[in-house]
DNA sequence: AAGAAGATTCGCT
DNA sequence: GCGAATCTTCTTA
């Protein structure tokens, strides 16, 4: 579960699907190595990684390895729980399914951006990762969504069946 | 120094 | 389904 004290309140959602990014994987931010825009990649796990694409969309990754050591999993996908209200305001008057459905709509839902970059995510704070409410009733696993290389490498995994995922319906229901 | 590609989303056809 | 928006990084000259 993902949990954002947002000025305007708690906003909290269950999070439903996710991609890993590790070390040697050249679709990775972190292959080249150390960048200032990927530091974060490289700080001990539960940090956050939040890098802005295509001059449009922020997404929220979390680093899943030791310090030193480029990796990260991309939050694509979440279920939203409370502050549905404020995320709506922020986003636009959509149904409850396409709130966080998207790396770049979850991050836009939850108002964050570079700001929160290198964030400890299991620390006290504003933004921090909890226990959610409820397991998933059953994972799925696909290839990773946009990708050009590394493309055939199983590394998405989801909640099948869950009405809040992204992308083609194929990889998920 | 300039150009292309990228872990995306939105609006229009 | 297709193209635009437009930031950061990597490639090529």
């Amino acid at each position: 579960m993902l949990v954002h004290d947002a000025p305007a309140g708690r906003l909290a959602a269950r999070i439903v699907e996710t991609e890993a990014y590790g070390p040697g994987d050249r679709s990775s931010h972190a292959f080249a190595g150390k960048t200032s825009r990927n530091a974060s990649m490289f700080l001990a796990r539960g940090c956050a990684y939040v890098y802005f694409i295509y001059g449009t969309s922020y997404c929220l990754n979390v680093a899943s390895e030791r310090a030193g050591v480029g990796a990260a999993v991309l939050i694509r996908a979440a279920e939203p729980l409370s502050g549905l209200a404020e995320m709506r305001r922020k986003r636009g008057a959509l149904p409850e399914r396409d709130l966080l459905r998207g790396p770049g709509r979850l991050c836009a839902a939850f108002g964050l951006d570079r700001g929160h970059d290198g964030l400890d995510l299991c620390a006290p704070g504003a933004l921090w990762l909890a226990a959610s409410p409820a397991p998933p009733r059953a994972l799925g696993a696909s290839v990773r969504i946009g990708l050009s290389t590394e493309a055939h490498r199983v590394m998405r995994f989801y909640e099948a069946g869950s009405a809040h995922l992204s992308g083609p319906r194929r990889l998920g229901s």
